[in-house]
Parts: C-alpha cells; sequence; structure tokens
RNA sequence: CGGGACGUGGCGCAGCUUGGUAGCGCGCUUGGCUGGGGGCCAAGAGGUCGCAAGUUCGAAUCUUGUCGUCCCGACCA
C-alpha cells in the first residue's frame, strides 16, 4: 500500500483518556479510536493485524476440524430463557427490544444459539463429535471498561463449541484445542502460561485460561520458574519464593492478561436445551460439550503491550501489518519510477507499506518508529547507484545492500 | 455500584482561586526559505468554553442539575 492512500491518522500525543502504554501507542500509531467507553474502531493498520490473528487462527483450527460458521450478535430471549440464564446474567447482559417489543439481548457469548443450531441435527453418535467455531463481535455491558482493548464492552471474539458422544471424546478435544491454543498464541508472538481457573458465569466442570504475563493484567499469577505450574493466586495461595508444589522449582508471581479460555462445559446446556442423541447402545444422552474462547482484540492489545517501548512499536512478524516499510528519503520526479519498480518488485512476494507521502524524512521516521514494521528500507542517497539501507527492527542491524538482493534478506 | 479526577478550536493544555466576553503548543491553509530523525519565517482560518437551569449589569470562571470520559476499588471473564 501507498502509505498516502491509507488511512493512517498517527498522533504526536495519546488522547488523554489512554493511560496504558499499548492503548497509547495503539491510538498514536492509528491503530484504534475510541469511540464511546469501551468500544473502539479498528482503523486499518488495527484491522490488518486483527485479521492476520484471524488467519492464524482459521489455520489452527480448520487443520483439527473445526468449522467456521457465523452467528448472530442479536439473540432473542426465548432461547436464554431455556438455558435460563436470561434471569441469572445480571446487567452484564446488554439487552433491547425490537418493535414490536419482544425482548433481544446482543450476544456475550453464544452456548444458546450453537446448542439450537445442531440439537435438531446430533440425533445420533454418528453425526459426532463436531466442532463449529466463529469469530465475532461479542457484547457485555461491563460495570468498568479499562484498559483499551483490554477490556471493553465490544470485543472480537472467537468461539468454539465441541459436541461429544463420551467424556473421553470431550477430554481429547480438550486436549487438542489446549495445544491449538498455545500454538496460535506462540505464532502471534506472545508466551502464554495456562492456569486452571473457576467455571464462572459460563457454567461446566473445568477450565483453564491462557494467560500473557504483563504489568498490566487484570489477574494475579502464581507460577514456578522450572516447570510449567500456573495458577491463579486467590487459588493456590502461593507467594513469590515459595517451592512449587510440583517440582523443586521457585513461585513467582506476575500479573496476567487472559487472552483465552477453555472450558469442559459437559450437559449443563444440552439438557436445559434438549441436545440429545442416541448412542451406540440406542439410549438417549444429553450431548457433551466444551466451549473454548479467544480474544482477538485483546490478544491484538496484549501484542501491543509486549511488543513495544514507550514511542515504538516492534510487531512480531506473523500479524504485522505489512512486512517491510519503504521509506524514500525524497521522492523526485527523476526517482519515481525507481521507487515505484521496487515497490511494486517487493510487493510481490511481501506486503509493503511505502511512505510516498511528501513529508520530511524525520517524520517519516517518527511514524515509521511508530507503526513498527518490522523490516524497514531506506532509500537514500545511495540509491541512485542501486544501493538501499536495510533494517532488520528485531536485530536492530542495518546495512546498505544492493537493491537486487532485498527480496532475499526478507525471508520470513 | 462506592471513591477520586477531568470535559475550553482536530490533538495536548493554560485561563477558573479573585466574574469583565478566550490564550499557548502541535496540527491545518497560503507564500517563502529549507531538506537524513516530528524544520524556520511570515500571513491566515478555526472555539455556542460538554449540556441545561440559576445567581449577576455581566459567567469559561460562582451555584445546582445533567451527560460524557478516565483512574482506584468492588464485580465479571
Amino acid at each position: 500500500m501507498k502509505q498516502s492512500q491509507l488511512f493512517v491518522p498517527t498522533l504526536k500525543e495519546a488522547p488523554k483518556d489512554a493511560e496504558v502504554k499499548s492503548h497509547k501507542l495503539m491510538a498514536r500509531a492509528g491503530l484504534i479510536k475510541q469511540t464511546a467507553a469501551g468500544i473502539y474502531t479498528y482503523l486499518p493498520l488495527g484491522l490488518r493485524v486483527i485479521k492476520n490473528i484471524e488467519a492464524i487462527i482459521r489455520e489452527e483450527h480448520d487443520q483439527r476440524g473445526c468449522s467456521e460458521l457465523l452467528m448472530p450478535a442479536l439473540q432473542p430471549r426465548d432461547l436464554w430463557e431455556e438455558s435460563g440464564r436470561w434471569g441469572q446474567y445480571g446487567p452484564e447482559l446488554m439487552r433491547l427490544k425490537d418493535r414490536k417489543e419482544r425482548d433481544f439481548c446482543l450476544g456475550p457469548t453464544h452456548e444458546e444459539v450453537i446448542t439450537a443450531v445442531v440439537r435438531d441435527y446430533i440425533q445420533s453418535y454418528k453425526k459426532l463429535p463436531l466442532a463449529l467455531y466463529q469469530i465475532q463481535t461479542k457484547f457485555r455491558d461491563e460495570m468498568r471498561p479499562r484498559f483499551g482493548l483490554m477490556r471493553g464492552r465490544e470485543f472480537i471474539m472467537k468461539d468454539l463449541y465441541t459436541f461429544s458422544e463420551s467424556r473421553a471424546d470431550l477430554d481429547a478435544w480438550y486436549q487438542t484445542m489446549k495445544i491449538a491454543y498455545t500454538t496460535i498464541f506462540n505464532r502471534c508472538g506472545l508466551e502464554t502460561k495456562i492456569v486452571s481457573s473457576d467455571t464462572g458465569q459460563i457454567g461446566g466442570d473445568a477450565a483453564d485460561e491462557f494467560m500473557v504475563m504483563s504489568e498490566v493484567g487484570e489477574d494475579t499469577i502464581t507460577y514456578c520458574d522450572q516447570c510449567d505450574y500456573a495458577a491463579n493466586q486467590e487459588f493456590s495461595g502461593l507467594s513469590e519464593g515459595d517451592p512449587c508444589p510440583n517440582c523443586e522449582g521457585t513461585i513467582q508471581v506476575a500479573k496476567g492478561i487472559e487472552v483465552g479460555n477453555i472450558f469442559k462445559l459437559g450437559t449443563k446446556y444440552s439438557e436445559s436445551m434438549n441436545a440429545y442423541f442416541t448412542d451406540r447402545s440406542g439410549h438417549r444422552q444429553p450431548v457433551i460439550m466444551g466451549c473454548y474462547g479467544l480474544g482477538i482484540s485483546r490478544t491484538l492489545m496484549a501484542a501491543v503491550e509486549q511488543h513495544s517501548t514507550d514511542d515504538s512499536l516492534l510487531w512480531p512478524k506473523a500479524i504485522t501489518p505489512f512486512h517491510v516499510h519503504v521509506i524514500p528519503v525524497k521522492m523526485t520526479p527523476e526517482n519515481e519510477d525507481a521507487i515505484l519498480s521496487l515497490y511494486n518488485n517487493l510487493s510481490r512476494t511481501y506486503t509493503v507499506l511505502l511512505d510516498d507521502r511528501d513529508e520530511r524524512v524525520g517524520v517519516k521516521f517518527k511514524d515509521a518508529d511508530l507503526i513498527g514494521l518490522p523490516y524497514r528500507v531506506v532509500l537514500g542517497k545511495d540509491f541512485k547507484d542501486g544501493l538501499v539501507e536495510f533494517t532488520d527492527r528485531h536485530t536492530a542491524e542495518t546495512r546498505l545492500v544492493a537493491v537486487t538482493d532485498l527480496p532475499d534478506l526478507l525471508l520470513l
């Protein structure tokens, strides 16, 4: 893309309602803009990252036999009466009426809808297992939205629901998705710890959370410095320096951002909403369910929080909005053709952002630092001789290289 | 929902204590000079001071109400 055509409203100063680093940077780098408390617009650059995260999620789900669908955000009251949650959920549930005064809610989660979608279909064990997911906007009327995308009232989430004929099959899905989640977060440049958790509002009998360690996290996590033991401090009761309950290691304490959670739902929804099947021995059984949430907008925020300084971003390569930032120090009628040719050439293999704006180079560099693409190619005084300045920002190494060598240097 | 704070050109802020009709930086427009890390000079444009009521000859400033936003906590995941 040519930067002159892309809507990237960078800011010299952060808006005053941004407090945490990631929020300030996302606003300054032109990734998001606040529309109301806990409600954000994803600007083109932010949307590109969201789409990259989504692509990784789709890959890791589809290859494990999950099917994508899309359910409605607007859900009728009667489904929530079936599960009993219309009365249970409380003011976090965004409720509204249609013109005929019928009650609806904006979905904070989709157990009700998915169960209603599949229950007619899964009459026999032969139709199981089934794993269905969607990527969708969720609504929760949080008492207190905070920290930009950390806790929004409207946010993007991937939610997967599995339907199994047996506990063993549910357990297998659960393990599969644990691995899938770890893989997804790693690919997004995030290291996660898995902590077992309360089942809360969703209901069910086992749950794990995927936490990214970060000082702005809302949970306090105790974890071992040697093995993979990790737990929410409320439950574990451990403190910094305690011995690990599982090995010889020592307990550390840190804040964590919850970017994913997975639940073994069991039969809570299948029983209340009549999703039964006939098993191999001819008995009618409630389907055994699991649900697996992954906060996409929150993952974006966590990635920014981790991969940034106070005034610059540095995107993990897998989710960066563009791979390469091409910055001509000066565009003139004489060098324009050569610049466009380089840009078009690189664009065949990589996503390229060409800063063709009529700005001073200082402005371009400052914006480039903010935007944080992993590779930078500066077209400077040696460009006329076929040489460019190439920087891999992850290593901070800059080299003068031949234009013709560029594509090979960018092996991602 | 309890506690705290803030709403003043697009953005960040000052002015409010002690009422007299709005200012600074950035950005924007035009011209010139510049040209490798958010340039300089000059001339401009842009604001019902969140909204409403009240006090007053007069309100950005005082009073009350209301709406919005942020932070701490509780809540939730």
